[in-house]
RNA sequence: GGGGAUGUGGUGGAAUUGGUAGACACGCUAGCCUUAGGAGCUAGUGAGGCAACUCGUGAAGGUUCAAGUCCUUUCAUCCCCACCA
């Protein structure tokens, strides 16, 4: 009590009395020094073929929206510049691009409203961001900047896409695609979340138009695959493989009475093949006309009707009520000759499978939902723990099955199918779920697709030497009601000739979706300004594929699959020389607004991250609560109040910096063990949590030995070398989270070398451990002793204790544990 | 219905192999200092208790000398997909 007294007076007259004498922590006065020196100097340019390892660090390039960085932004390349800065302290050669993904309609809505041409509006827009990237002291290489929307960018897109089109891989097909009234635009599957367009929430309608597509499909397998090669996070690879949706089952053939057609369905379960009480085919199957018959002709028609009416909203509503017609025609069973009746039902989707199923209501909840309704016969022919009057979609011993009874489900399955192949009926079959990719979009602000259509020759690639087709300036952009791209209506574009003819023919005006300059840009960055090729193949050689991919989770099944799906394509082609285009994905979480909801305007509660800055707080501050906050995959509220106590730590970095400084000219000399036992041990932390992307624990030990810091300079001096090296440590290890304060700090110290500190083990170990002593399973106790003491020794010291002796008294010890150098642990009773 | 994740103080979050739960920070309390700043310093801060001590990681069981961590059951929240046969 009374020595507690004493070191508090101690600490208190050590403590410099007038802090003022020193320079005030002020980031708004040096950070733009920093800024521009990097820029002018490109102090971050990636050196092609440089001996060096080399690193590629890719995080996604922004939508250069009109207004500006939000916080996700800033989470997303932060995260990636510390990594980046991390990797260049370690000696390597680091390429840490940044682009544009320009194309997109929020754009273009913006140059129908506010009459300036996109090209303007995405030019003012990007150089924005070029100043806020700036301004929190991103080490980009600028010299290798790509923008989706330079005709000298697209050029290569284009002619990408002609290498999917000449291999049959980009097809046009009338189909039914998801279309948006209010963009007037066709729409990817992926873009429509419950019913209605993800960008501006209006509900969408089908519409059938003749589009483009690219055969996704055919990689089904290969994306799966990959998905092996690569350092992919669980839940990003189980999203794609469940996006994919690879389902092994068996076509089955149904002779129909009434039509000379078969009807083929899809089903995983062919071992129920002997339940199947009905047949049922989606509304929009092709062979409803031929099947009904002349009685049920007046209710189908209604239903169909009744069908079409409905939205695709009303279509997947939860609670919906199986809806369906009975189409008065029969088809036969081929195990059993049976003859069961073919409905017409909305549960089944035209785009999955064949578009009709066999229907097995005892065991598939759907179909028992049907049978219920319209009374239809259900036939249990799997024997399980359910009860006999439950649906059951387990398997267990075959029943009702003829020859196949008293077999396990799965040796049924495969002799049914046998026997099918036999009887030419049926057959193994694969489905996925994965659609092919609709590639057409009906607007002005997009990559026109490089075709031209000839009456004679059909839809022919434009040739390469007349790459790119330029967006023509037009005085409108406003999309078409018909479908029909703006494009469509400017004439002396659209006329042209055909390049195998030399006839009259128009060009396709349909522009490309905003997917397709994001599905490779990361190549271009291996070499941005080539007019030869998209990338030269050594110059691919040597950066491919890129190290560490950083991105949103939002783009698992969107961009993350597109661009490996053209990535494979393009390997199998000879155009690059990695089978996936990324080595390791990391997926950032979401940054929450304060209480917790999701940062939106119309709410009012989006954080400007270049405000913080203005407000004088700094760019390093905004970098290290982004990076202090959470774990960076985490979706986590943001905190104002950190910002502080970010701006309070770099605060006493400063300030312990300044006062080394200053005590260096006059004090004398000492060293400390202490001082270089923190030092050497938040080295060893810090590389082992950047290693790991622990970034919030990096920060928290840098800011543990900034407080040890100034706990031991009350009662050391820091004129001595182990001061000099804890502090220009420090300095190296904040480096990659604040840059500019650590080159600022650095620079005054005249402190060059730049190369991450490496911790050297002797200095690690203390000389006395800190021994916990449990008595059944408490802790009770607390020992400091040597740390060279034995077993022996550690135990007899702890059963030696004032307070284990009190503890065990009288009792008998029955077993004593000793764990080296941390406890000991008495069982008495 | 399918897939994935997460539950720890007032808050954000720590906790290599099971080994001192709550590091680091925010906030709060008390005090000090001052050129009154978005500053700095000292002490305290899971709950209960004067204390010894007891309780405590969504809940309930279990394994173990020892469980936030392993096992079983269960509840809650979030994300993605979804009439996918």
């Amino acid at each position: 009590m009374f020595s507690t007294f004493l070191s508090n007076l101690a600490d208190i007259r050590l403590i410099p009395y007038n802090v003022s004498i020193m320079k005030r922590y002020s980031p708004k006065e040096f950070e733009p020094k920093w800024q521009k020196k990097w820029q002018d100097e490109e102090s971050f340019k990636a050196i092609d073929f440089d001996d060096r390892q080399k690193f590629v660090m890719l995080t996604e390039f922004p939508y250069p929206s009109g207004d500006g960085l939000h916080m996700g932004h800033v989470r997303e390349y932060t995260l990636g510049d510390i990594i980046a800065r991390y990797k260049r302290h370690q000696g390597m050669n680091v390429l840490y691009p940044m682009g544009y993904d320009a194309f997109g309609l929020p754009t273009e809505n913006y140059a129908i409203k506010n009459k300036i041409a996109p090209q303007v509006a995405t030019a003012t827009n990007v150089g924005n961001f070029q100043k806020q990237f700036q301004s929190l002291g991103f080490s980009m290489d600028w010299s290798r900047s790509v923008n989706t929307t330079d005709p000298s960018y697209y050029r290569w897109t284009q002619w990408l896409f002609l290498q999917f089109f000449k291999e049959g891989l980009a097809y046009q097909k009338e189909v039914s695609i998801n279309w948006c009234p209010f963009c007037k635009t066709g729409l990817a599957n992926e873009e429509v979340v419950n019913g209605r367009h993800e960008r501006c929430e209006n509900l969408v309608e089908k519409k059938f138009l003749k589009q483009w597509l690219l055969k996704i499909t055919k990689y089904a397998d290969r994306l799966i695959e990959g998905l092996g090669d690569v350092d992919y996070p669980s839940r990003v690879a189980d999203q794609q493989i469940n996006w994919i949706g690879k389902s092994v089952g068996a076509e089955v053939i149904f002779k129909t009475e009434n039509s000379n057609e078969d009807l083929k369905v899809f089903t995983t379960r062919p071992d129920t093949l002997f339940g199947a009480t009905f047949l049922v085919i989606a509304p929009e199957h092709p062979l409803v006309q031929d099947l009904i018959t002349q009685d049920h002709k007046s209710s189908v028609d209604s239903y169909l009707k009744s069908v079409q009416s409905k939205s695709d909203l009303e279509r997947q509503d939860d609670n919906r009520e199986k809806t369906g017609v009975f189409t008065g025609a029969y088809a036969i069973n081929p195990v059993n000759g049976e003859k069961v009746p073919v409905w017409i039902a909305d549960y089944v989707l035209m785009g999955y499978g064949t578009g009709a199923i066999m229907a097995v209501p005892a065991h598939d909840m759907r179909d028992w939902e049907f049978a219920k309704k319209f009374d239809l016969p259900i036939k249990r022919v799997v024997k399980n723990d359910a009860s006999d009057d439950d649906c059951t979609a387990d398997e267990g011993i075959m029943i009702n099955s003829g020859k196949f009874d008293s077999l396990k489900s799965d040796e049924a399955r495969e002799k049914i199918v046998s026997e099918l192949k036999d009887l030419g009926l049926g057959e193994e079959k694969i489905n996925y779920r994965l659609r092919d990719w609709i590639f057409s979009r009906q607007h002005y602000w997009g990559e026109p697709i490089p075709i031209i259509h000839c009456e004679k020759h059909g839809a022919v690639a434009v040739p390469e030497d007349q790459l790119p087709v330029t967006l023509p300036e037009v005085e409108h952009y406003e999309p078409t009601d018909t479908g029909e791209s703006p494009l469509s209506k400017i004439d002396e574009w659209v006329n042209t000739t055909c390049p195998m003819c030399g006839k009259p023919a128009k060009r396709e005006t349909d522009t490309m979706p905003n997917w397709a300059g994001s599905s490779w840009y990361y190549l271009r960055y291996y070499d941005a300004h080539n007019d030869k090729e998209f990338a030269a193949k050594d110059k691919l050689a040597y950066w491919a594929d890129v190290d560490l991919y950083l991105g949103g989770m939002e783009h698992t099944t969107m961009h993350l699959l597109y661009s490996r799906f053209w990535h494979q394509f393009f390997y199998d082609k000879g155009l690059v020389p990695t089978k996936e285009p990324y080595k390791a994905r990391r997926g950032q979480g979401i940054i929450l607004a304060t209480d917790g909801t999701k940062m939106s305007k119309s709410k009012g509660n989006v954080v400007n991250p270049m405000e913080i800055i203005e407000q004088g707080y700094g760019a390093d501050s905004v970098r290290l609560t982004i990076a202090f906050l959470a774990p960076y995959d985490q979706t986590t509220p943001w905190s104002p109040e950190s910002v502080t106590g970010m701006y309070r730590f770099l605060n006493r970095v400063w300030n312990i910096t300044n006062e080394f400084m200053e005590s260096s000219k006059n004090d004398s000399e000492n060293d400390s063990t202490e001082v270089l036992r923190i030092t050497h041990q938040t080295i060893k932390k810090v590389t082992h949590d950047l290693d790991n992307m622990s970034f919030n624990t990096a920060i928290s030990a840098i800011m543990e030995m900034v407080n040890e810091l100034y706990k031991l300079k009350v009662n050391s001096s820091m004129k001595s070398e182990s001061w000099g090296f804890a502090i220009r440590t420090l300095l190296k290890l904040l480096s990659p989270f604040a840059p500019h304060i650590a080159n600022e700090l650095s620079s005054q110290l005249k402190s060059e070398d730049d190369s991450w500190p490496n911790y050297d083990e002797k200095y690690l170990t203390s000389e006395v451990m800190e021994i916990v002593i449990q008595v059944n399973g408490k802790v009770r106790a607390k020992l400091s002793l040597p740390v060279d003491s034995s077993e022996e020794i550690v135990i007899d010291a702890a059963l030696k204790n004032e307070r284990i002796v009190e503890l065990i008294d009288q009792k008998t010890i029955h077993k004593k544990i000793y764990i080296k150098g941390k406890l000991v642990s008495l069982v008495v009773g």
